[in-house]
Parts: C-alpha cells; structure tokens; sequence
DNA sequence: ATCGATGCAAAGCGTTTGCAGGGGT
DNA sequence: ACCCCTGCAAACGCTTTGCATCGAT
C-alpha cells in the first residue's frame, strides 16, 4: 500500500463509463500495478501478474494500461532516455516524482501535490494560455538527478519520509 | 532567434572540453536546431539540415544530437506517449514547456525559469534526498493539455507574451 | 447473435550499432 | 599514423496491430 487507490466497483464503473468492459485481465493488471512499490515497465507488469493470470500476454497488459490510462485510473511516464521503456503509476493521488537518469526508474517524492503552483509561480498563466489556444489539463513536475548505485530496490524504503 | 544560444566559438570549445571533435555536421546540426521556432524531432531535424549539409545521415543527426546533448548544448525531451519521437531544445537559458498530448507538440513558456522553485515548493527536500542518496541535479515542469487544431506551425506565434 | 477483448504472431517506429571509408592533427 | 567521425545498412527494443477465437450480454 503506496497511495490510495481505486477499489474494484470504482475501477468497474469507471471502465464501464467509458464503455470498457472491466475485463479479469484489466482488473488484474491494475491490482498488481497498485501493489507494486515501485513505478514498473509493461514487461514488469506482465512478468508479474502472470502468477495471478497465467494465460495474459504481454500485448494485452499493454492494452490493459492503454485502457486504465484512458480512464484515469493509471498515470503513464514517458522514457526520458528513448532507450528505455515507459513506466506505470496507479495513482490515486497526484504527485511527484524522482527520476534516476542513470537507470530510468521513477520514485515518489514525500511533497505534497499543490494544484495551486503554476498559478503561484505565474499568475494568469493558465488563462493566458487559454487565450492563446492552449488548454491546460494538469502539469508534471520531475527532479532529475542520480541515485546512488546498489540502492536501487530496497528492502526496506518505507523509512524517512517517502511518501 | 527564440532564445539565447551558443556561437560557434562558445560550442566549439564545449565540444573540445569533452574531448569531442566540433564537425562540421555538429555544428550544423546545432545551428540548425537553434534556429528552428519549435522543438523539434531528430527525423525534423534531418529534414531541416539538409540543404545546408546534404551528404548527413539520419544516423548522424542522432549522435550529433547525443554529443550535443552531452556537453550541454542542447536538451532532449523525451516522447510522453510512447508512439512519438524524442524533441530536442537547444536550450540557451532553462525555460518551461508547455506539451500537447494530442500532436505531442512542445512549445516554450513565457514564465522565467526559478531555481528556488523546488526549496519553496518544499524547503529541505533535495538535502533530505541527498542523504538518502539521491543527488538531484535539476528539475523539470511541464504544462500538459490541448491545443486547438489549425494553430499548430502557425506563422507569428510571437505575438502575446510567449517567450 | 452481437460486439468488444484476448492472445498470438508479425509488423511498425524510433533509435542505436557495426563497420568500412574518410579527414584532420 | 593515429583516432575519431561519418554514412550506410542492419539490428534492436518497445509498442502497436491484424486477425482468428473467445466470452459476456
């Protein structure tokens, strides 16, 4: 348990409002993206929620995460480095993130989420924009950076104040 | 001319402080992507140059962006929907983008670049994942959103206040 | 019976790599 | 003479797509 997230009638009903059937290989894909402590690859995924749906293939993870992207209920960060894969978060809530240039993993970072930063960092912004042809949906915002070697997947990160 | 950059004299030296050679093709290809309005691909980018150097390689094009992107001339933004290419930036002065989930267009932001921005967001943090071993070397903000079909590539963007 | 979803294989796209030839120091 | 770089083509990794089958309404 890393954030919040949607319990099995909240993620049904979201599919099916978008006219998606909440299909056991969706449902699974998302219970286990949910149960990861980290922010996996599509193969991670597949390789991990083979033990709970044996007969998945890789092909229908990638169009499961599709799907839960489609209906919010899953976040995707591109590679930042193009040789690197994208990576999935099943957010309940909005935050940050960490990204290691080194490896390409993502980690969360403890601070929270402040809907109000772009507004505080430049007022009449998001209006002006708007003005202009630009819709604003949301931003994202990355510290990049290295994370030292052999503290990649540790046992034990719930120390400290990660969130 | 959309943003301060480097003259030849200032990217030669770059180029040579990492032991890298200033070819005619780099240096090309960087005056070519300086001088382009948008943030472009490396195929747009390939396009582009040919007149000017017309016996260079796509293959070229990619690892003279890699050099230049390695000595600090340029930035590569990576593709957020996976099915698109990598644009680059040759960035003079650190700005904020604004991206276009629809074209994955990314254009510039007026707002004036804050190195402080991430201690007032949350002062101590980097420290706090220095000593958990995460060294953070600089952050970045994107706006997402839309923008209105039929203004993509438009003739004078630079009206308004858009940097 | 309909219509979307799955699973497999194959294709697709952006990017990187292997390697022979070339050019500057 | 050395070493890096170029340009071509082939390979690569990640993701998507075509299509026959399946499953739920």
């Amino acid at each position: 348990m890393t954030h919040p997230r949607l319990d099995h009638d909240a993620l049904r009903g979201a599919l099916e409002t978008a006219g998606l059937r909440p299909t056991p290989q969706r449902l699974a894909v998302y219970d286990q993206l949910a149960a990861m402590d980290h922010h996996p690859t599509a193969e991670e995924v597949f390789r991990a929620v083979r033990p709970r749906s044996p007969r998945i293939s890789l092909a229908t993870v990638y169009k499961a995460l599709e799907a839960l992207v489609a209906v919010g209920a899953v976040d995707r960060l591109g590679a930042e480095s193009a040789a690197g894969p994208a990576r999935y978060d099943a957010r309940g809530d909005r935050h940050y993130h960490f990204r290691c240039l080194r490896t390409g993993t993502i980690h969360d970072l403890p601070t929270q989420y402040d809907p109000r930063l772009i507004e505080q960092l430049d007022p009449g912004l998001a209006d002006d924009l708007r003005d202009r042809g630009f819709q604003v949906t949301g931003y994202r915002l990355e510290l990049l950076g290295y994370r030292l070697p052999g503290r990649d997947e540790p046992g034990s990160p719930g120390s400290g104040r990660d969130a």
